[in-house]
DNA sequence: AGACATGTGTCTTATAGAAGATATGATAAC
DNA sequence: GTTATCATATCTTCTATAAGACACATGTCT
């Protein structure tokens, strides 16, 4: 306890961590708040180690661990000779984030860019499925969207995406049915949200009547539930959606270690 | 250091890789090495950060660095006042390594342990399938293993399991059904193989009519399809098993970042 | 175009103290 | 005498600092 005086004192701004931790650690958690506060935005270099070693105080390889840390989760990108990045999903190259599903046969570039086709964008209500979620209460706003992704002209994937009205305040329907690109590119450089991780729960389902409509599809076609929920910072859950996909001529790629 | 070119030749018995690499890169090959011949085996102590320095002729910063990533792979669990371990299986927390269903209701615990039965279990060669994803020839000596498992007496999930015969040589089917405790706790202990990390394929099907009869379920019931292809070290494939979930009860829980 | 300087992250070494785990021995209590 | 308790020593990993050499990127000067 004593102990505690020179590491927890010799961190400034501590603001609200009276719990004892690393001095590396504390260095993380000032620099994630630079990142939540938009001090750097994404895709922007933040300060060189040994800047930030001299702004808080400490050696730059103490300064180097905790970068290390959050660049390992993703939060920021290294990059020999030039800096480390504020990580962006606003870039071309990653077009969809959290996507794991994979043809069966060739590869993402073969089939080209994917194809939307918005069924339905509307401001509603969180009923209480979608209030949980997102932790908000019922009957709170939030955005509705509804939409089809088709690969190589095959409908795939049939989505509804739930957002909270009030962080995403101002994020009208023609908006998000306006834009291309990622949807998550959108919510940063509009919103500055940043998802950080996400959930999903899977289940086989079989398709209702209009599902397979939309996708058209037999509807004794088993499909993939995947329901999404993104947290931003401090796992704040900020999206929530249940996609169903097509399955016979993708999979779900994913690996365990 | 004089840079004496004592990078690349500082580090005995280099093998096969010509290619420069970071020190702690070279001790980390060699690390896994003795992980792999089994000069240390899983559960047990490897020596400690200082020995292993003096013993490669590196500091003891490096060998950590190798260590931490060897770590951070499962393949070494550190424990701060004790030592380094190798990591295992056969412990009786973790009762199913890669397994991601959970209970709706419920956790793992509550529902106790699994029911195991054992449907079939036989010698045979590989088809087609098998054969490519454990690199075999068609052909080849097989082992394989259909089971149900039952969750609170329900049966949940149907697998079928292929080992391939050579690592496995000398493991009956009568062994097999025989044991209880954990599968890859059976590989470690009597033929030294470990599971580092496997790769999943997620497809939802329709069950076939035997598959519904064993799973007691209506043919109806969609299942999540789950292909796992598992590894030992250098990504040599040593198991391939072909899952039936049921996920109207379950789920099947997935992390992403 | 080539050489050089500079600023960045990367790697390696060295040192030192903190913190967790364990064994040993002295001491006190029964 | 035996057992319990405490202090100490010693082993381990963990944290923090510092310094120098290296690799990569991007300029500027010749």
């Amino acid at each position: 306890m004593t102990s505690e005086t020179s590491l927890v004192t010799s961190a400034p701004v501590a603001g609200s961590a009276p719990a004892f931790s690393p001095l590396y650690q504390q260095i993380k958690a000032l620099v994630l708040q630079s990142l939540q506060s938009g001090e750097w935005k994404p895709g922007e270099p933040i300060p060189s180690e040994f800047e930030l070693a001299a702004r808080y105080k400490v050696s730059q390889g103490t300064v180097r661990k905790a970068i290390d840390e959050l660049a390992q989760d993703n939060l920021l990108i290294r990059r020999q000779g030039k800096g480390t990045f504020v990580a962006t999903h606003a870039e071309q190259q990653v077009q969809y984030r959290f996507l794991k599903l994979k043809p069966d046969h060739g590869d993402l570039i073969s089939q080209g860019p994917a194809q939307r086709l918005i069924i339905d964008c509307k401001r509603t209500r969180a009923n209480n499925d979608v209030a949980k979620a997102l932790r908000l209460r019922v009957g709170e706003a939030v955005l509705q969207l509804r939409r089809v992704l088709s690969f190589g002209d095959v409908p795939t994937i049939l989505e509804d995406i739930w957002l909270p009205g009030g962080p995403f305040k101002g994020l009208t329907a023609e908006r998000l049915s306006a834009d291309q690109g990622p949807m998550y590119a959108l919510f940063e450089t509009e919103f500055g949200i940043r998802m950080v991780r996400a959930q999903e729960r899977l289940r086989a389902v079989n398709p209702s009547n209009e599902d397979a409509q939309l996708l058209q599809i037999e509807q004794h076609l088993p499909l993939l539930s995947v329901e999404r929920l993104a947290f931003t910072y401090h796992d704040t859950p900020m999206e929530w959606r249940r996609g169903l996909y097509r399955t016979d001529t993708h999979y779900y790629d994913n690996e365990l270690n």
